[in-house]
RNA sequence: CGGAGUGUAGCGCAGCCUGGUAGCGCGUCUGCUUUGGGAGCAGAAUGUCGGGGGUUCGAAUCCCUCCACUCCGACCA
């Protein structure tokens, strides 16, 4: 590509609304535009890293035995009825209705369209197990877009979706789908984790997600020190600690008068958060129309809730709400600063962490006062004691090896076993071996390819811009010639070597304006991250050579003008 | 939805408090010079000051209202 024929669309200055770096340059480098809230137009050098990646997806999932279709961004509202998503999915889904007034919705993702599809199309067992996936556009109306095409309105999601008679079968594709996630950001060149992770609003049962793991990351990972374990801190089980065998002391009433956060009460009687608790009021769950009942949570008073894993114990409304502060009041008879599980005669869910103290501090159930040495007794009730709380680092890993720290990752990938869920409420099945109907299980695999270009840049750049992997930078090579208006041999030997290289099928940027700056080249060159550059002038080809410079490279090397093509060639296989 | 903030040239911003008819930097265009890391000089184009309403002789500036966008929180694959 001559930039002449081109769009470099770089920038000097970081626009304003620009927060995580990958969002800065992809604006910087005239990858994006930006057209409204969580809406971006791809100018055509961002065009050419997405459908790189895009094609490395289709061909891994291609080989992983998959079959592409394309499904329509506008689906109608009675599929949605039909899995009962249309009431449960709520804001994000963005609805329409046609000329007709029929309801339609835009495709937040393709579970009821392609069970649809495959119920109609698949009757015998014998079609079975089948894989279907596409590379399409999704709209979900985020609460809050943000970070640029890391979290957009629209995007672009590889999503795949498989059928199967037996959950042996759903296992092998599953398999075969987390290698098929592996081959593609080996090859894409990311650092990535596969990790354990929550189902969240799809359902179903086993999933894993892709994390590439860079600062700017949405999610915390917990990873063991000494094993592969790795899993969202959403999903990571706290174990429970040993049993403490201090002895027993007698319980005692303190005032602790305006002292209400944890960190107040236990600077203010100088003990430490770790042996007090924190009791948290939630609403339970109830039938609709009811008042829900009061659900007590207790903590540690130095761990935090995992308001996932509260929500799913069978006492507890999903999702989790938050009780009403005046109707705890009424109800409990003192403020949130001062509750305690002592004498508290609600259902009462206690963490391990919590249910393992001696002695511990808490809430007195009676505004501004506290008690030092609770135990837990006939009075002070631990009710069930559930995995309530969100892991820190250093806690022992769940997989029994090691301990654990924590890492911020951006999901890039999300594969699940979706089990029977759209297949059995959208009734679609096949006739199996004994001529029987029998529910497809199901699973659906995620990745999302605008996710993944941001994802990229986070991962690789530096203070002069981004550093694309070989694999989907939009141009391979930058040909920079210095003063081309003055010099015949500069031009003809970057038009000799535009053709040549072009020949070889290598993607080349020739920077052929003929009075731009060699400053102007270089600096955009970088900004928008070739991975190789050559430079040629005068002085190089007097000594019959040009320059190379890798990207990372901090200096550039002398390559014979005979030797640079098949240098380049060994440089990017 | 709650809290905070911003909207002035293509981009980044000043001006607003204290009303007097809009400016700076980058970019763009023309010419000359320059050319091994974001050039210099000279000239030029570009604004319904987010929209609407009000106060005033006069509004970018003060008041009301609507809209858009951003950040924090809640929510979410």
């Amino acid at each position: 590509m001559r930039a002449s024929n081109f769009l470099i669309a770089t920038k000097k200055e970081t626009p304003a609304d620009a927060e995580v770096i990958s969002h800065q340059l992809m604006l910087r480098a005239g990858l994006i535009r930006k057209m409204a809230s969580g809406l971006y137009n791809w100018l055509p050098l961002g065009l050419r890293v997405l459908r790189k990646v895009e094609n490395i997806v289709r061909e891994e999932m291609d080989k992983s035995g998959a079959l592409e279709v394309l499904m329509p961004v506008v689906q109608p509202a009675e599929l949605w009825q039909e899995s009962r998503r249309w009431e449960q999915y709520g804001p994000e889904l963005l609805r329409i209705h046609d000329r007709h007034q029929r309801e339609f919705c835009l495709g937040p993702t393709h579970e009821e369209v392609i069970t649809d599809l495959i119920r109609n199309e698949i009757s015998s067992y014998k079609q079975l197990p089948a894989n279907f996936y596409q590379i399409q556009t999704k709209f979900r109306d985020e609460v809050r877009p943000r970070f640029g095409v890391m979290r957009s309105r629209e995007f672009i999601m590889k999503d795949a979706y498989s059928f199967h008679l037996t959950q042996d079968s759903l296992q092998q594709t599953y398999d075969v789908m987390h290698q098929t996630y592996c081959n593609i950001f080996d090859r894409i060149g990311l650092g990535y984790r596969p990790v354990l992770a929550d189902t969240g609003s799809i359902g179903g049962s086993g999933s894993h997600e892709f994390h590439v793991l860079a600062e700017s990351g949405e999610d915390d990972i917990a990873f063991s020190s000494d094993s592969d374990y790795a899993a969202n801190v959403e999903l990571a089980e706290a174990v429970a600690p040993q049993n403490d065998d201090t002895a027993e002391q007698p319980i005692e009433e303190v005032a602790t008068p305006g002292q209400k956060t944890i960190d107040e009460v236990s600077a203010y009687l100088k003990v430490p958060a770790e042996n007090s608790v924190k009791t948290l009021i939630v609403n339970g769950i109830c039938e609709e129309g009811e008042i829900p009942p009061l659900v007590a949570l207790v903590l540690r008073g130095d761990h935090s809730l995992n308001e996932i894993k509260a929500a799913k114990i069978a006492e507890v409304a999903d999702p989790l709400t938050f009780a009403d502060e005046a109707r705890i009041k009424q109800e409990i008879g003192a403020e949130v600063g001062s509750l305690g599980p002592v004498g508290l005669n609600i259902t009462t869910i206690v963490d391990r962490s919590a249910a393992a103290l001696k002695n511990f501090t808490c809430g007195a159930n009676k505004t501004d006062f506290h008690f030092i040495n609770a135990n837990w007794n006939e009075t002070t009730k631990p009710g069930k004691v559930a995995d309530l709380r969100n892991v820190v680092i250093g806690d022992p890993s769940p997989c029994g090896k090691g301990t654990l720290d924590i890492k911020r990752g951006i999901e890039v990938g999300h594969i699940f076993q979706l089990g029977t869920k759209y297949s059995e409420a959208m009734k679609a099945t096949v006739l199996n071996e004994n001529g029987k109907e029998q529910t497809m299980i199901m699973g659906c695999y995620g990745i999302g390819v605008t996710r993944v270009v941001a994802a990229a840049i986070e991962q690789n750049h530096d203070e002069n811009g981004i550093i694309w992997p070989n694999s989907i930078a939009p141009f391979q090579v930058a040909l920079i010639p210095i003063n081309m208006h003055k010099s015949d041999a500069v031009k003809e030997k970057c038009e000799t070597l535009y053709t040549e290289l072009s020949a070889q099928g290598i993607d080349v940027i020739y920077m052929d304006e003929a009075k731009a700056r060699l400053g102007v080249m270089l600096a955009d060159t970088e900004l928008m991250g070739i991975p190789f550059r050559i430079v040629v002038g005068d002085r190089g080809l007097e000594k019959g050579a040009v320059e190379f410079k890798g990207r990372r490279d901090s200096d550039s090397q002398d390559v014979a003008i005979d030797e640079i093509v098949s240098f380049l060639k060994a440089k990017l296989a």
